[in-house]
DNA sequence: CGACAACCTGTGATTTCCCTGAGAAACACA
DNA sequence: TGTGTTTCTCAGGGAAATCACAGGTTGTCG
């Protein structure tokens, strides 16, 4: 088993690194090239080093060859069975933890035992930032030993906790839906940097959504209302570019 | 004999370990791959260490090498009669707990009297909880004289004991059925964590369970309505995320 | 200073999600 | 075999969340 180490960049960004210091490894596996390509961006906009494969035969041949710390796997593939797919992995890779992909209405179907190991899942269609989330959550844990339950995003006086979906500002809970609550987690995870209402959209809601676009402007006067009530703003806009959020002092 | 010690991450997660800290060791003997391989996979996640074999053969070779601290034993076996191999496995560790797996209707008479020697059994289809906890309890009890009775969950002022299936709250005695009971004790070994119905639906129901999964919607209602009935609250819903229990006051 | 674009937010329709009562089916136990 | 218990399906009600729309506000630039 790797260990996982984290480091804080200038940014304020954690991120995850392997012990000799280099970057953590996913292998993305999904038959639609579409899929891929769209995971394989996000995830290496985090840092992470990305291989894909196209079906099972691929799959676990890159798994042999490039040894991955973490596994995307939809359960839809042309060539064979996700379970069977998910046998040969494991043969392969015994304590690299899994992130399922599968149709909505598969859920209450088939998963059975799949979130067993401490693997998890998401449906289609997802949101990035929820894919990465739960990888990053993934891949922490399989970090063994170093268990720390990291799972807190903290900017200023405001913070979120990804395990509990806990989110307080100045030590007062703040109850947030489910959509407010991905939004404030993905600005939290690029404090002090302008999002686009496009990459917000982009990664914050499913990739097929297809509304309008001030759906964006609509939720951030939610959050405003909810964690900038009364008190010193926190989140801004950059009128042209987008929003960021920063601690109110500064 | 193997005493065993337990410790808490900072997860607030209790583990089995060994006196000199490694972990425990468990054998899993089932001809069915897609049994052991879900198993190993749950009992891994546990942090123990697992080692799988697919037939009499393989299990008395692998309990020579391996030296385990438990036995999870099909008694179906291809090769040999279970009760043939349960004597071979005995002559290599004779005081290794083993828990049993078998069909629902096999006689149980027979398992009766093997379970006499503080062995324990399931019944296929199992829930994965079910296992751990058996599993947990013979391990801990094979650990000796040293029976502190950290059997015991506890959040808040309800507590949980998995030997006794004891649960009260606020002293006050609770009748839980066995879903119920084991609804309880998965949320209650993830306090402050959301859990998925997904989630819930694969390590509470047994694994072959294909049915709707708005029954974990109706056993919260019944656990609320044991546990809640007119306290504050300890069950919470997070809409579009799931459930999770945290102590009453906060 | 005026005009335009970008942004904000109230209102309400629609959808989604959750809760729970009623009863059927499976089971446990005498 | 009968009785009480437990598990689960189904379906209706209700609450919450999501989103479109549109009118108001603010900022920017000529």
């Amino acid at each position: 088993m790797v260990s996982i180490m984290t480091t804080t960049s200038p940014q304020g960004r954690t991120e995850l690194l392997r012990p000799d210091g280099s970057p953590v490894r996913v292998l993305v596996v999904d038959d639609e090239l579409s899929i891929t390509e769209l995971l394989s961006m996000a995830l290496r906009y985090e840092g992470w080093q990305i291989r894909s494969a196209g079906d099972g035969q691929g799959a676990v041949q890159a798994a042999r060859e490039f040894r991955p710390d973490a596994v995307v796997l939809d359960m839809m593939l042309p060539d064979m069975d996700g379970l069977a797919v998910l046998g040969r992995l494991r043969r392969e890779l015994p304590d690299v933890p899994v992130l399922f992909l599968t149709a909505k209405d598969a859920v209450e179907d088939r998963i059975a035992g799949l979130t067993a190991g401490g693997d998890d899942y998401v449906t289609k269609p997802f949101s990035l930032e929820e894919v990465v989330a739960r990888l990053r959550g993934l891949i922490r844990r399989s970090g063994a030993a170093d268990r720390r339950s990291d799972s807190m995003l903290v900017v200023g006086d405001l913070t979120l906790d990804e395990d509990s979906h806990e989110v307080t500002r100045a030590g007062e809970s703040i109850h947030l839906t489910a959509t407010e609550f991905e939004l404030l987690r993905f600005l939290m995870r690029n404090p002090r940097r302008v999002l686009s209402k496009a990459q917000i959209l982009d990664r914050v809601w499913s990739y097929d959504f297809g509304g309008q676009a001030n759906v964006v402007e609509l939720y951030i006067s939610y959050l405003r209302r909810k964690i900038d009530a009364g008190r010193e703003p926190m989140i801004h806009t950059r009128r042209g570019a987008g929003y960021l959020i920063k601690p109110a002092a500064s």
